[in-house]
DNA sequence: AGCACGCCGACT
DNA sequence: GTCGGCGTGCTC
């Protein structure tokens, strides 16, 4: 009785697969799931295939249940498991619980309106350059393009374009948009104009739906697939093309194991079975932008606003020697906005975030002498400290650049802007629009309708008002603070702000000529503030490359981030030193280990965070070495281990 | 990841 | 005297 073993797989962190006995009298296939007993538990797992004979040393128990009858995973999703698996450093288990929609939660926030209305019946004309966006990517199967266009050039046509075509031809297309997304609209859109079977794995679904659509794509039913990040592990058969929609936004990275990027899978599908890969953004990534410019993509420009929309008039205002959160030229243009019968979109970069070192005379900001990222304020310690590499320093009473005694530690939130704003303008209506209201069930939606209805004159938010800003009634946008993302100890910060105000003012213009916008900086000098205000994009690409260049930062390195988080925080740095000496012990070749250092948020809900940052020019060396130390090095259970390759925050 | 076992501190 | 923290080990 040897010949119905299974080897199973489960969704924990553990690299190793299970033996178990089928004797239930069903037949299973390798890619199909079985409740066996494990330990003193009942897991779920999958059959990762059948072994030839029995494994010696212990007694095989047998599974409880064969849950599908047909397999979930076929060689080819194997293979991406495994992939995933090596790459990210988590167990088979894991990987493919990630694959499958349902198998965790993903947040999703309700979507405020489509970016880029794209016609139902697809029989629009398109633009010239347009025509030959579509006519370049269907003529150069499986290589990789990049539609760079301003908002309102028409890339979502450019994308239906394309997708219909592959779908003629009778291949499948899997289209990625940001989990703050548009899937709604854009599947009213889809269902409307192609009359193939179209999946959406949309976070809103229940397990059982998104299993339903799981198999109708397996099926070949539908093939097309609408989805967030997830949906890049899509079980399509004759994968023609993958689309990537708003390429720069970071929700494509997942933010729990296994951390891969979605752009990442989509370039390894693609290679792998010669689909053709296509994204697109006003504001590429930089890693994009780089890839663009050593032709590995091919970039397709849109460079006209189709509607002839007028792009926003742009405004900075430099808030050096500022008292108060909103300035003059800003107040006057909300009360403008208001006399005309039109809106305000008050927009805070970033919620709450604050403690670094700020002087209110001259905007002057402490960095780090090593990696020119801004330090940040302990108030327990007293300490400047980096979060890069761990560099200290006492904080300063004057500010070192102009001597000015106005200098300041704390920075602010929606809320005080909220007082603020208030005590400006007692006649007109506020809301707030973050994170913590948008929780509450119903509250956003609520907010949304009645702004649009035209009954709050100001709205204000965060990141997420920035996505949606098509408010016909809105003429007048504010940036709060634009360089708050500045001060962030990430090498990121500047192209986040710099992506941020693009975006945030080619929006404004949407809908009406008289589209103003005013951004609040410090900084009215730098290069993410000023470049991005002007309008001079490319600009902004090639000094951001050539500081990343200098700096050694990606795309001219790859980066490694293991943090470790408990309960004590004696425990959590020990642990953190002693796996960074592992590392030293077994270097093998050239890397660089910065920290351990204190995770710029040391303490998120109780747990204290330390990390290790590697910074390579060998990936696949330094990747072996991590996988041998993390898998050969033992940490206490109390302690959790987190690898982040090529990390997109370093909070 | 869970879950059990096992060992030391401060409490009804 | 126990309850309960968490360090350690194991899961076919």
């Amino acid at each position: 009785m040897t010949d119905n073993l299974v080897e199973v797989a489960f969704n924990i962190p553990l690299n190793q697969s299970f033996t178990y006995m089928n004797n239930t009298g069903k037949d299973v296939q390798t890619g199909c799931r079985v409740s066996a007993p494990f330990g003193k538990r009942t897991l779920t797992g999958w059959v990762i295939g059948i072994p030839e004979k029995e494994p010696q040393g212990f007694a095989l128990k047998e599974i409880d249940r064969v849950v599908d009858s047909e397999p979930l995973f076929n060689e080819s999703t194997l293979k991406l498991a495994s992939w995933l698996s090596s790459l990210s450093l988590c167990s088979l288990g894991e990987a493919l619980a990630i694959m499958l929609p349902g198998g965790r939660q993903e947040k999703d926030i309700p979507a405020l309106g489509l970016d880029d209305p794209a016609d139902k019946s697809g029989k629009i004309e398109l633009s010239e350059e347009q025509h030959y966006a579509v006519k370049t990517i269907l003529e150069r199967e499986g290589e990789m393009f990049y539609l760079y266009g301003i908002t309102g050039s028409g890339k979502t046509e450019v994308f239906l374009k394309a997708a219909g075509e592959v779908l003629a031809k009778g291949q499948s297309v899997i289209y990625l948009v940001p989990e703050i997304s548009l899937t709604h609209q854009l599947v009213d859109v889809i269902k409307n104009r192609f009359d193939c079977g179209s999946a959406v794995l949309h976070s809103h679904l229940t397990p059982s739906q998104k299993l339903k659509e799981w198999r109708r794509i397996q099926s070949g039913e539908a093939s097309l697939v609408i989805g967030a990040r997830s949906a890049v592990f899509a079980p399509v058969e004759n994968l023609g093309l993958i689309i990537i929609d708003e390429e720069h936004e970071n929700s494509y990275k997942a933010g729990s194991t296994p951390r891969y990027h979605g752009r990442q899978v989509a370039m390894r599908r693609c290679k792998s079975t010669k689909a053709t890969l296509l994204m697109g953004s006003a504001t590429p990534s930089v890693e994009a932008w780089h890839l663009m410019k050593k032709k590995v993509i091919q970039r397709l420009n849109l460079s006209r606003r189709l509607a002839g929309g007028g792009l926003p008039e742009i405004n900075i205002i430099d808030m050096k020697g500022e008292k108060g959160l909103l300035s003059p030229p800003l107040i006057d243009a909300i009360r403008e906005t208001h006399s005309k019968g039109k809106q305000t979109i008050l927009f805070l970069n970033r919620r709450g975030f604050s403690y670094f070192f700020h002087c209110h005379s001259c905007g002057y900001e402490m960095k780090c002498r090593n990696c020119s990222v801004s330090l940040t304020y302990h108030k327990n310690s007293d300490f400047m400290v980096c979060h890069y590499c761990g560099y200290k320093t006492r904080p300063v009473q004057t500010c070192p650049d102009c001597s000015s005694l106005d200098v300041g530690y704390s920075g602010f939130g929606t809320e005080q802007i909220e007082d603020e704003v208030q005590r400006l303008f007692p006649d007109l209506t506020v809301s707030r629009l973050d994170t913590d209201s948008a929780s509450k069930k119903g509250v956003m939606q609520k907010t949304l309708t009645s702004f649009r209805k035209g009954e709050i004159d100001i709205l204000l938010g965060t990141q997420m008002v920035a996505k949606g800003l098509n408010f016909p009634g809105v003429s007048l946008v504010g940036i709060v603070l634009a360089d708050t993302g500045l001060n962030l100890p990430d090498f990121r910060a500047s192209e986040r702000t710099f992506s941020l105000i693009v975006q945030v003012a080619g929006r404004a213009g949407r809908y009406s000529d008289d589209g103003r916008v005013f951004i609040q900086t410090f900084k009215p000098g730098t290069d993410a503030v000023r470049l991005a205000a002007e309008g001079k994009i490319e600009e902004f690409y090639e000094k951001e490359l050539g500081l990343r260049d200098i700096l050694e930062f990606p795309p001219f390195c790859r980066l490694f981030r293991i943090v470790f988080r408990g309960k004590r925080i004696s425990t959590v740095k020990e642990t953190a030193f002693y796996f960074s000496k592992e590392i030293i012990k077994n270097k093998n070749h050239e890397f660089e280990l910065l920290g351990p250092s204190e995770c710029p948020l040391s303490v998120i809900s109780g747990n204290h965070r330390y990390q290790i940052l590697l910074r390579t020019k060998e990936f696949s060396k330094t990747h072996s070495l991590l996988n041998y130390i993390y898998r050969n090095s033992k940490t206490p259970s109390s302690i959790y281990c987190e690898i982040d390759i090529d990390p997109v925050s370093l909070l």
